[in-house]
DNA sequence: TTGAAAGCGCTAACAT
DNA sequence: ATGTTAGCGCTTTCAA
């Protein structure tokens, strides 16, 4: 491993020039610049992080904070910020809530105060106020993916208007039995998402003028076997519902499978509609409404860019909403 | 964020003193210890990455090399090794591959020389010659997982076998045509993990006397989707299968869809088993061999651990056998 | 057991 | 445009 010394060396400069050349600073001539470039290549040279770090206060690496690793959703968004973080020669590490409370502690009280991060992207994280000026007093900017989040510039879905037009969907089709599937209390840590599609489905209703009926709700947690126990209990009402509204398209294919499983058709008999595009939407043809993770990875790592480099007459945008787009297939049809 | 030398002047000694306290040195008196503690939690004082690893050489934290995230058994292993981790006071900086070759280069060439990380764990992964000398040469160690990798200690479960159990299992229960989902070409890149398990499975037949029948193999990419494409097709032919082996559970759950399509059922009319024990084998009650991906990583961070923190007379394994485990569920049945 | 001081490998003023 | 030099915040000899 050479060190900048032996590439100033080579070059017949000094670390200093190197160190210049290296960063793209301007002030360095044509000549200079290329002998020191072929030196640190033909030395096989790269800048020591952290001496670099040490030196100038920045890592190049970024911190991503999630609940949980092991689902669609949050594997996406960090498949798309990483791509997005290593294009940009910075590095990617990862703290994974899942383990409990005395993790996210360590975290935030031990792990992100150690100068490894420049900064930090949250993922369906209700951040407390401690936490949050914890990272700010260190300088580290924040983006919470999946807002708002006080003080932290968030990128998020508007999670009541998605959910409205699911179920407005639905009630277009000619449905006015819609049951919902949403999130029960403990998978609230995720922002009161569950709530928030729970309010537009009933807000979908009410304009409606359908009653909401509460033995049409089911609470399952976000997964195809939470689904298909939710569906079979509402599918097995006396008055079953004629569509189903997911908060989650994993739900949504648990509710596939057992409407099948009860030998009644999808769309025939029950309407099926999710949320998130998730890779075996297709597959089952669920409708759903899209809301495209990787893209919300990358442009988390966006966002972070234009404050750990501020570019000319950017203005750092606060709470920025995400597209999402209604994904017609086969799982909905006009009521019979 | 107080420095070492606030901790310092607020305990009444010097830096180095502050230093050995917190690093637990001996040469410490207990109630300098003490003193030295309490003055840092007052000041919430963190040390900096950066400046002790740049003293040090060393920075806590691995680099976990993947060629996809977006799939359980990645994203299981990262989560084991995550826990493992942090459990130690370690970072982990994730580099995905599922870019192509040009990312591939660059963390190699870039990324992981740049004295980030202390170790790195590959995971599937066949490096090349270079990309371990490379790493060797930095002395940084290396765990691979999903071996045997030539200079690289790795951790594998015996794929081969594995494929012959799971095919025994279906010739004890009396079954002769027995069919094969693996993988393609393309999927190769996980180590001929493909062509292992075909081999197992035409030794098991071999064994039994059952000829090899090549319109009982058909090809998929590990997905749902794919294993629901393969057995399509496998399951229209004139002689259909009694059972399927499918070389993972997603596939396999794709191949009782199939079956479930075709109005047959599983396992009265085909039996189907698969490899993992993925999170959705038990919703669909899928036989299966467990192969426990989160411990995985959990072993994989223990191995770098030992090499990093060497204790008295451990001895480095090369090549650790992993463990399986045949979990029967309600998909496999005697041939009726 | 503790302190003083010399680095670790870079970058950024400040000179020239 | 380039070189000199003083740190960045720790750890670790070496001395006491």
């Amino acid at each position: 491993m050479p060190g900048i010394d032996e590439v100033a060396r080579l070059a017949g400069v000094s670390t200093a020039t190197v160190s210049r050349a290296l960063n793209g600073k301007l002030s360095v001539s044509g000549p200079t610049r290329d002998r020191v470039l072929a030196a640190a290549s033909r030395l096989g040279y790269v800048v020591s992080s952290n001496a670099s770090g040490l030196a100038t206060g920045r890592t190049k690496n970024v911190g991503v904070v999630i609940p949980f690793l092991n689902r669609w959703f949050y594997s996406s968004v960090i498949e798309g910020a990483e791509s997005a973080l290593l294009q940009r020669g910075y590095d990617l590490t990862l703290y994974n809530l899942s383990g409990g409370g005395e993790e996210r502690r360590s975290v935030f009280e031990h792990f992100l105060l150690r100068k490894r991060v420049d900064a930090v992207i949250a993922i369906s994280l209700e951040l407390t106020p401690s936490e949050v000026s914890r990272m700010l007093a260190m300088n580290t900017p924040i983006v919470g993916i999946g807002g708002p989040l006080p003080g932290v510039r968030t990128l998020s879905v508007d999670d009541v208007e998605v959910a409205r037009r699911c179920t407005q969907y639905l009630i277009d089709l000619g449905h006015h039995s819609i049951a919902h599937i949403g999130g029960s209390q403990e998978s609230e840590r995720d922002f009161h998402l569950p709530t928030s599609r729970r309010v537009g489905y009933e807000a979908a209703l009410a304009d409606a003028g359908i009653p909401i009926d509460p033995s049409l709700f089911e609470a399952g947690s976000f997964t195809i076997e939470s689904g298909h126990r939710a569906a079979m209990r509402l599918l097995s009402q006396p008055h079953r519902p004629t569509a189903i509204f997911a908060a989650s398209d994993e739900m949504a294919i648990g509710a596939i499978l057992a409407v099948r499983e009860l030998g009644l058709a999808v769309p025939g008999d029950v309407s099926v509609i999710g949320i998130d595009d998730h890779e075996l939407a297709s597959f089952f043809g669920l409708t759903t409404i899209a809301q495209f993770p990787q893209e919300q990875g990358r442009r988390a790592v966006e966002m972070l860019m234009e404050e750990l480099h501020p570019g000319t007459g950017d203005t750092l945008a606060l709470n920025v909403p995400l597209p999402v787009e209604l994904v017609v297939r086969q799982s909905t049809a006009r009521r019979g």
